[in-house]
DNA sequence: TCTATCATCGAACGTTCGTTCGAATCGGTT
DNA sequence: AACCGATTCGAACGAACGTTCGATGATAGA
């Protein structure tokens, strides 16, 4: 879909899209009404349901459509790069990249996930799937060049992109500065703690286990 | 509030506040209505409002109540301990657990913090606030007592609340096995990352910046 | 047993929501 | 000018929502 062949129809759904993203990303989904989106949009009630065909494809819509996007350009970021470590260095900058310039749509993405359900859900869910056996293949093959076999690799990869994900909840341009030393700083922090020194690991983390957690319950448990 | 003082008017509160955590963290505090929680809690909808003013009070409650016991067991948890590194560990492991153990509301705490509004957020994110405070503080002091200082402390705090609290988007006891392994898993992967080996950081992180991330601007800039 | 407080309830109110539908308007082609 | 598909609109529908209110049942001390 390049930008110079869309049709009149397709602009306008992308600022419907886009429109919507922002107004979700601000209020949550399920406390958006179309009555928002109108307003924003200046368009009728009626006038959107042209471009889909109930809020939740609404909300299909935006999230496949950037999902579909960010596994694409992720993908054609790689291509050709073959050290995993640098092609995992690479998928980091682009991710966190991303997700600062496409703020709305990736908070949605992020937060949103199980706002939609049947059929979409899968669709959504088989995209976010392809995007993070990308991340954790790569894991696993660093894993094995490096012959790293005491950290659980399903756990690294969501707490991967739990450091990444979070960002929403979080991340001011003000505070933080631009993108690139937040993308600096989360690369070093995953990485060396991936590959991280064993001696650390091993030697340190025997200290204080379950002696002290019992007191840890809760009144939650009664 | 020990448990054995409880009045009978607390111990309802407290199941009907368990109750509804429990479907907001299922189906979102947004699409939940009072009449679900009324069925869940086979009592009537009138009935409900006697533990609650409105519905976003009872979401307050939820949070509230799940915050305090977080920061006090946190607490209790920490007094004595004065090795800041070990701190830190007890830290992670804490919250792991407490988050596996009281997935309902910490679910709700993590997803629904923006789901409340005026006072009453204020006072929610006022708690929160201490609790990050505590975990930045400590990143901090490990930062000075290590000599760190090519890692933004507030990016590595809210990292590691990023991995932490992600897990409830992924974290399935059958495929992740109880919390220990996971604990231990994010405690090496985090503190080995963060106090992590010098040589890895330095060296290999020149590579490829920006050279390729031209590609990556998307549709959604048109 | 009377009574006051606690706890619960059924029924209803007003509002907002997602969605629909037939009609109107626009833009380009014949 | 007449036409046609693409696009937009106003008005309305029924359903679901949060909340309220007066009444009712339960409990325990006087």
């Amino acid at each position: 879909m390049p930008a110079e062949a869309q049709s009149k129809y397709d602009q306008r759904l992308v600022f419907v899209l886009k429109t919507a993203a922002a107004i979700f990303a601000e209020k949550g989904y399920h406390s958006t009404s179309i009555r928002d989106i109108a307003r924003a949009t200046k368009m009728s009630l009626s006038g959107l349901y042209y471009y889909f065909k109930s809020k939740e494809e609404l909300l299909f819509l935006i999230q496949d459509y950037c999902f579909s996007t960010v596994i694409d350009d992720c993908r054609r970021l790689l291509t050709g790069v073959t050290d995993p470590v640098h092609r995992l260095k690479l998928l980091i900058e682009f991710h966190l990249n991303y997700f600062v310039q496409n703020m709305n749509e990736m908070k949605v993405l992020s937060h949103e996930a199980n706002a939609i359900s049947g059929d979409l859900f899968t669709k959504v869910n088989n995209k976010k799937r392809q995007y993070v056996d990308l991340a954790m293949k790569l894991l696993e093959e660093i894993a094995r060049d490096y012959g790293i076999k005491d950290i659980n690799i399903r756990v690294a990869t969501f707490s991967l992109f739990g450091m990444m994900n979070w960002i929403y909840n979080w991340y001011s341009p003000r505070k933080d500065g631009d993108v690139t030393g937040l993308s600096q700083s989360i690369t070093q922090l995953f990485l060396s703690g991936f590959l991280g020194d064993k001696s650390i690991q091993s030697k340190q983390l025997e200290t204080g286990r379950e002696s002290h957690l019992d007191r840890s319950v809760s009144i939650w448990q009664q």
